[in-house]
DNA sequence: TGGCTAATCTGCAACCGCTGCAGATTAGGA
DNA sequence: TCCTAATCTGCAGCGGTTGCAGATTAGCCA
């Protein structure tokens, strides 16, 4: 395919620098990937992602986007979100954040949490932590209302 | 198989009485899986249970195993922790708590914080939540020390 | 600019965790 | 003891993800 025809937005260039600068080669996929993740706050799945991908540039392969989130996961560009559900979510916000998940729309919203360290933990055992990530479970905006309107992920019974 | 001629253990009297009030029926296998989820703190997949139990009892199938524990997990006996690394893990501790999981060895710990609701938590924009789940990372004891010891679980890169 | 080479892309097969199904078995009430 | 609905087992199949191999190409160097 002639991908390299392609060039539809300006890959983020903190993205492209990062590769660039760990020897992995800065391709039209990848910079349509970035951009595609650029300021998404959808917490995509990677299916989801190559469906986008793959209008805008047909042909691509869905394992050239797994490849592409799992190294920018390795570096560190990207959280991983393991939630229900199945399929695993990728998030492109690397602030510290957690998130918060409706249990009828299965939607994930970003929230920041400030005191975190104020936390009283018991039970640790030795056991020594570095970080926290929280999943926050309610109901969304959306679908408080008496009629939810959106479905927009598959919820495992 | 004459799996009726086994009786290893009492079943946890609780969760047979929970059964029966649903209807359901107590049968050997799900005697044997009560049994071996009783004060089971090691936080098991699905399939490792399955690897103690067809010791106890041969012949016991897989799917029995599924089925019975998602049968505990939706009245609600059972923890479902979806931990990094692929398959569920079920935990019978229906306290109130969290879990701490070791980067290097993917244990999961069980963690007690006190004082959640005082977390300040913003950008909700109208999510309504009920519930948290906190799922610390870092170093377990074990792993802390110079020579590593246990490898229990899988990690994927 | 052209050539070289290692990195990447694609397509496919396979793997893993899990579930649906159907026929055989059995718990538990009458 | 009998009956029936619930359960068990084995297997096939599904969705998400990865390994592999051959074709392609980004990016360095002359």
């Amino acid at each position: 395919m002639s991908a390299s025809t392609v060039i539809l937005v300006l890959a983020p260039a903190e993205l492209t620098r990062a590769f660039r600068a760990r020897g992995l080669k800065v391709t039209p996929q990848r910079q349509l990937l970035f951009s595609l993740l650029h300021c998404n706050e959808t917490h995509p799945t990677a299916e989801a992602l190559f469906a986008v991908a793959s209008k805008l540039m047909p042909g691509i392969s869905l394992r050239t986007v797994y490849q592409t989130l799992n190294d920018l996961a390795a570096m560190g560009e990207l959280q991983v979100v393991q939630s229900a559900g199945g399929s695993t979510r990728f998030d492109p916000n690397v602030a510290d954040h957690h998130h918060a998940q409706c249990d009828r729309c299965g939607e994930l919203h970003d929230v920041y949490v400030d005191d975190l360290d104020r936390l009283e933990v018991s039970n640790l055992a030795g056991f020594r932590t570095d970080r926290a990530r929280i999943v926050f479970g309610g109901l969304c905006a959306a679908c408080q209302s008496p009629k939810p309107t959106k479905k927009t992920t598959k919820q495992r019974s």
